[in-house]
DNA sequence: CAAGAGATCATCT
DNA sequence: GATGATCTCTTGA
């Protein structure tokens, strides 16, 4: 079992957002820990992509994006729900990996159905049902992700290019010519990725 | 099924 | 004052 560093967040987020595919992130409760596996990504990458939040520039929001990698950045969207990133590349260069798809480990989903009365097969399906799942909010903004609250694991899995699918990113219709880029990243045939 | 609306608030203009 | 890196529920074919 690997834990990621610094120097693994601190690369180009295309990379990362690839290498993220297949690996667990963990959130260490009290009582429990809550563990999800990665099977979707998008990457948000420079001032001049215009659907990441960093192209309007420094502010108070976004200026975790342009600190070093490897620390998280958590916002809320639409009033009611969170989304999760990973801040990527070298200190001054906005970028993030939004996670967008977990496939459930702990809790299982059968448990999570019974404890939160949600009947969903795919209750990690999806940037906002994840932070739900994965009991992240606001409060873990701008932490270190590679101390012990949240953080990553590789566990072995082994994936390699072919099972890599990349596709347009989700949501950002109003980002001109940058809503072309396949900047979206999942396990090809799995599941519980939110889209196809 | 697909399409549309509503929920609800931090953030930036 | 408008809008959004979303989700769920309702409506109607």
């Amino acid at each position: 079992m690997k834990y990621f560093d610094r120097k693994f967040f601190n690369q180009s987020t295309l990379e990362v957002a690839k290498k993220l595919l297949g690996k667990f992130l963990v959130h260490n409760q009290k009582t429990e820990k809550l563990v999800g596996k990665i099977v979707e990504t998008e990457a948000y990458s420079g001032i001049n992509d215009l659907a990441s939040h960093a192209s309007k520039g420094r502010t108070p929001r976004t200026e975790i994006m342009f600190g070093p990698a490897g620390y998280s950045y958590i916002y809320m969207i639409y009033g009611i729900y969170y989304c999760f990133n990973i801040v990527t590349e070298n200190k001054n260069y906005p970028a993030a990996v939004l996670i967008r798809a977990l496939e459930p480990v702990n809790p299982p989903i059968n448990e999570y159905a019974k404890t939160t009365g949600r009947n969903d097969p795919k209750p990690a399906s999806g940037p906002g049902k994840l932070c739900r799942y994965m009991k992240i909010d606001k409060k873990l903004n701008s932490i270190d992700l590679t101390k012990n609250i949240l953080w990553l694991e590789d566990r072995g899995l082994l994936l390699n290019q072919n099972n890599i699918v990349s596709s347009k990113r989700i949501g950002i219709e109003y980002a001109k010519h940058c809503k072309n880029y396949k900047w979206r990243f999942f396990i090809k045939n799995n599941i519980y990725v939110s889209k196809l």
